[in-house]
DNA sequence: AATATCCGCAACCGCGAAACT
DNA sequence: GAGTTTCGCGGTTGCGGATAT
């Protein structure tokens, strides 16, 4: 049951009952139907003339948050997963500014993720969320994870003669400049959104933005071949080898068909072992760590990851 | 089975920027 | 240019379901 608040706009108007709390389901008719037939905009007297006892403020939270169309639903896909790592390591906070590049997404379902999810991890760990170090934690171990998951995905999901090409595979490009997962043979049929890169885009594929730069934390991802020893680890050369068709970037997003959960992931703690010779990261992998210490019971173990 | 605790998410709040008068 | 209104953003809260005890 919303609560009910006396409240005067203007001391000269008549004192209106203004509802708080969850929305109801005739609210929410109300609110659909006047949008469709007048558009949106102007919340408060929108929010007067369609009989809503709401401020206007929370009927253009409820419809950007949940009621509009295109609002997407269900888990991030890890392509979803990856893309908010990267993108708060450039911007921070800036929830919003992320969740255009995240298509259906909002930014409260973005803030939200990051402070139960990845705030959440931070926490275990002993670390700042927003520390150098955490970020490491991410770039070594978070974002490989969700890139092999992609790679799983792709592969299983795609036509065989599709997955069984390396081009096929997602495939993280150092020297791409636009997005760096890419799919470097024509996009499938089940894909649901494709973001082309700049120069290629010529169809009516939502435009992918210009990030994941030659200086983001994917790029810096330690290239498998030299720094992941482990021969059980997760990511071959299809991951991180240039593709052949570096202009080919897309961002494929599969997850009409799929619902990723971190918590799903498991990867092994003997996987996870960096060796990272160039120590380009202060995340080098030794007995003893702060990170192998902890990464059977929190973050590398993917439960609640 | 009952209670306590945890967790995710929708909704609210305060503030600053932009638009309008 | 000043004052007011509207909009949008980021931070926070609180509810309800899930899980643990």
């Amino acid at each position: 049951m919303a609560a009910v608040t006396k409240r005067a706009c203007n001391p000269n108007e008549e004192e209106i009952d203004l509802r708080r709390g969850p929305w109801t389901l005739e609210e929410d008719t109300l609110l659909i139907h006047y949008i469709a037939s007048h558009g949106e905009g102007h919340w408060n007297s929108l929010a007067k003339c369609a009989g809503l006892k709401r401020t206007g403020k929370s009927c253009r939270l409820r419809w950007l948050n949940y009621l509009k169309p295109d609002i997407k639903r269900g888990n991030l896909t890890p392509q979803e997963q990856l893309m908010i790592l990267e993108l708060h390591s450039k911007w921070g906070n800036r929830w919003s500014k992320i969740a255009q590049h995240l298509p259906g997404r909002t930014d409260n379902e973005i803030k939200n993720y990051w402070r139960t999810r990845v705030q959440k991890q931070a926490r275990q760990l002993n670390i700042e969320s927003n520390s150098k170090r955490f970020l490491d934690a991410v770039r070594c171990f978070w974002m490989p994870t969700l890139l092999q998951k992609m790679e799983q995905s792709s592969s299983s999901y795609l036509p065989t003669t599709l997955s069984s090409q390396n081009s096929a595979s997602p495939s993280l490009s150092p020297n791409c400049s636009a997005p760096s997962i890419s799919l470097s043979t024509s996009p499938p049929s089940k894909v649901s959104q494709i973001f082309e890169h700049p120069i290629n885009g010529n169809s009516s594929s939502v435009r992918s933005p210009s990030i994941f730069s030659s200086d983001s934390l994917i790029s810096q991802l330690p290239q498998t071949s030299e720094r992941l020893t482990s021969p059980t680890h997760a990511f071959d050369h299809t991951v991180y080898s240039s593709s052949p068709a570096l202009n080919d970037c897309y961002y494929v997003d599969t997850s009409s068909g799929y619902a990723y959960d971190m918590e799903g992931l498991n990867l092994d703690p003997a996987s996870a072992i960096c060796d990272f010779n160039n120590q380009q990261f202060d995340c080098q992998m030794t007995a003893g760590d702060w990170m192998l210490d902890n990464m059977t019971d929190t973050l590398w173990n993917m439960e609640g990851m």
